[in-house]
RNA sequence: CGGGGCGUAGCGCAGCCUGGUAGCGCACCUCCUUGGGGUGGAGGUGGUCGGAGGUUCAAAUCCUCUCGCCCCGACCA
């Protein structure tokens, strides 16, 4: 492609609303543009890179086995209050009526078309397991759309959805899934982790998402040093200490903290170390309860973990500061569980501290050497807290650290969910009638080409991998208007760039050579070739990898197969 | 949905407090210049100041309502 015939809108400003990286370099590269609130328009620019990603996501999935189908976007409200979340979803489900007055909404996810299909179509264990997917654009209305095409409203997602008669076929094709996943995000180029995540309100069984590495990653993970372990913050357990309790040594004693109120600053104030003090936070139990959950003081509360529990009401609600008065007689800030006359429940490390400092339940008073069994009656101890860096493997090998990433794909036991509620049955080979057990398995297709410029970028735009860069390579002619060698080198390269199979673009702008430089370093096309009168003398050209920091003579006449090998190899790297 | 902020040219912003001619940079158009990292110069196009109502001789500016967007907390690919 030339790029006269290519609209290019780089912009040299960075748009005010642009917070992270991608969404800034994605709107300065004239990838996207905004329509409404997380709904955008893609530009012939970031569509190459969109498709590019498709066009592997399908392939891998293919290979798999899978079947493409391609899904309304629109659907009955009937199939959703069959399976109970036309109430259950919430606002998020964008519902519309058509001119008769009759429900629908805008597919946020098709496991109910899905299942609504297979159990008319599927009759037999014979034609089992079946995988579909579809690469389709979905709606979900998000509280707060923002990161641009991160947490879009309106965004592409490859859905794929799985069919068993039983529980070891869907083992079978949730590993398969997982293997093609790390097929696609490894083809694109990325940096990915699968992590062990919570199953939610589905439960049970089996459920990883997959990460790509980044600092604005919105998820935290946590990984083994040494083991395979990974799992997302929110679910990775936080064992136990494995010594037993220190003994208690200290008197428990009274002491004056005037207007001394966070961990921080009683430590500081007391000369304590905040893994000496404990945490504790009062929050909304079942049947108008509440119940004190306390955590060491360097430690956070998980309420992922804290609304699992039994005592504790759906969903996680802190006490109000008038309740908090009302238990405790004091402010938020004074809180201790000696003396309370509420559920105890504390967190394993918190249970394991003695000798600790912890509020009185009177402003401006705290307790030291305060001893569980001795002050204050052994706790009911749970998982309570987020695990923190350092703290051992759940696995039992090396110790856990902690990144951030960006949740790119999800894969999911669901069970029989909805094909249950939805009755979708088939004949075994007994002749019995059983219900089908399903998986289900998503890529945020728009999502992985954020990322991936999330994770490659440089100050002066992106650096995309060659798989996924809406172009492989580009011509930059010095001063085509001027020479006419330039121009036909150029274009005798263009010519046979394309008939190597090279994805190529021609910049035959009337433009300066920074503006080319500048332009093309911004929307990032990772392999260069500029043709100027120097090099020509020589029957040389420049080449620069996107990563380079200095461009290097090729002969012309070595080119074509110069860049071949050089990105068969990167897309093996 | 709760809390904070912003709507002035395609983009980034000033002007508003203290009412009186709508401005700057980038982009865009024309000409000259320059021609290997966003050249330099001259001239030019483009705004009912988000919308409605009010106060006033006079409103971008003050008041009320409304719409949209952004940021901080609960959702998810």
């Amino acid at each position: 492609m030339r790029t006269s015939q290519l609209l290019i809108c780089t912009l040299k400003e960075t748009p005010a609303d642009a917070e992270v990286i991608s969404h800034q370099l994605m709107l300065r590269a004239g990838m996207i543009r905004k329509l409404a609130a997380g709904v955008y328009t893609w530009l012939p620019m970031g569509l190459r890179a969109l498709r590019k990603v498709e066009q592997i996501v399908r392939d891998e999935m293919n290979r798999a086995g899978a079947q493409e189908v391609l899904m309304p976007a629109v659907q009955p409200a009937e199939l959703w209050q069959e399976s109970g979340r036309w109430e259950k979803y919430g606002p998020e489900l964008l519902r519309i009526k058509d001119r008769h007055q009759r429900d629908f909404c805008f597919g946020p996810t098709h496991e109910e078309v899905i299942t609504d299909l297979i159990r008319r179509e599927i009759r037999s264990y014979k034609q089992l397991p079946a995988n579909f997917y579809q690469i389709q654009t979905k709606f979900r209305d998000e509280i707060r759309p923002r990161f641009g095409v991160m947490r879009a409203r309106e965004f592409l997602m490859k859905d794929a959805y799985s069919f068993h008669t039983d529980e070891a076929s869907l083992d079978q094709t949730y590993r398969t899934m997982h293997e093609t996943y790390c097929r696609i995000f490894s083809r694109c180029g990325l940096n990915f982790r699968p992590v062990q995540a919570d199953t939610g309100s589905i439960g049970g069984e089996g459920s990883h998402e997959f990460h790509v590495l980044a600092q604005s990653g919105e998820d935290a993970i946590a990984f083994s040093d040494t083991s395979g372990y990974a799992a997302n913050v929110e679910l990775a357990e936080a064992i136990a200490p494995s010594t037993p309790r220190p003994a208690a040594a200290d008197q428990m004693k009274s002491i004056a903290t005037p207007n001394q109120h966070s961990i921080a600053e009683i430590s500081a104030f007391l000369n304590v170390a905040p893994e000496q003090t404990l945490k504790t936070l009062l929050v909304k139990g079942v049947d108008n309860t509440v119940v004190a959950l306390v955590v060491r003081g360097d430690h956070e509360l998980n309420t992922i973990k804290a609304e699992k529990l039994e005592q504790i009401e759906k969903p996680f609600t802190f006490a109000s500061a008038d309740a908090i008065r009302a238990v405790a007689n004091c402010d938020a800030g004074s809180l201790g569980p000696v003396g309370l006359k509420i559920p105890v429940i504390a967190d394993r490390a918190a249970a394991h501290l003695a000798n600790f400092v912890c509020g009185a339940n009177q402003n401006g008073m705290h307790l030291t050497g305060v001893n569980w069994g001795r002050d204050v009656a052994e706790p009911v101890v749970a998982d309570l807290r987020n695990v923190v860096e350092g703290d051992p493997s759940p696995d039992g090998n090396g110790k856990l650290q902690i990144q951030r990433g960006i949740e790119v794909g999800h894969i999911f036991k669901l069970g029989k969910k909805y094909s249950s509620a939805m009755n979708a049955t088939c004949l075994d080979d007994g002749g019995r009638s059983v219900v089908m057990t399903m998986g289900c398995y998503g890529i945020g297709v728009s999502r992985v080409v954020a990322s991936a410029i999330e994770q490659n970028h440089d100050d002066k735009g992106i650096v995309w991998p060659d798989a996924i860069a809406p172009f492989t390579a580009v011509l930059l002619p010095m001063n085509a208007h001027k020479s006419p060698r330039v121009a036909e080198a150029t274009e005798k390269l263009y010519q046979d760039l394309i008939a190597a199979g090279i994805d190529v673009l021609l910049d035959d702008r009337k433009e300066r050579a920074g503006v080319m430089f500048a332009d093309m370093d911004l929307i990032g096309i990772p392999h260069r070739i500029v043709v100027g009168e120097r090099g020509l003398d020589a029957g040389n050209v420049e080449y620069k990898h996107r990563r380079d920091a200095q461009s290097r003579d090729l002969p012309i006449s070595s080119l074509v197969e110069y860049l071949t090998s050089a990105i068969s190899t990167s897309r093996k790297a």
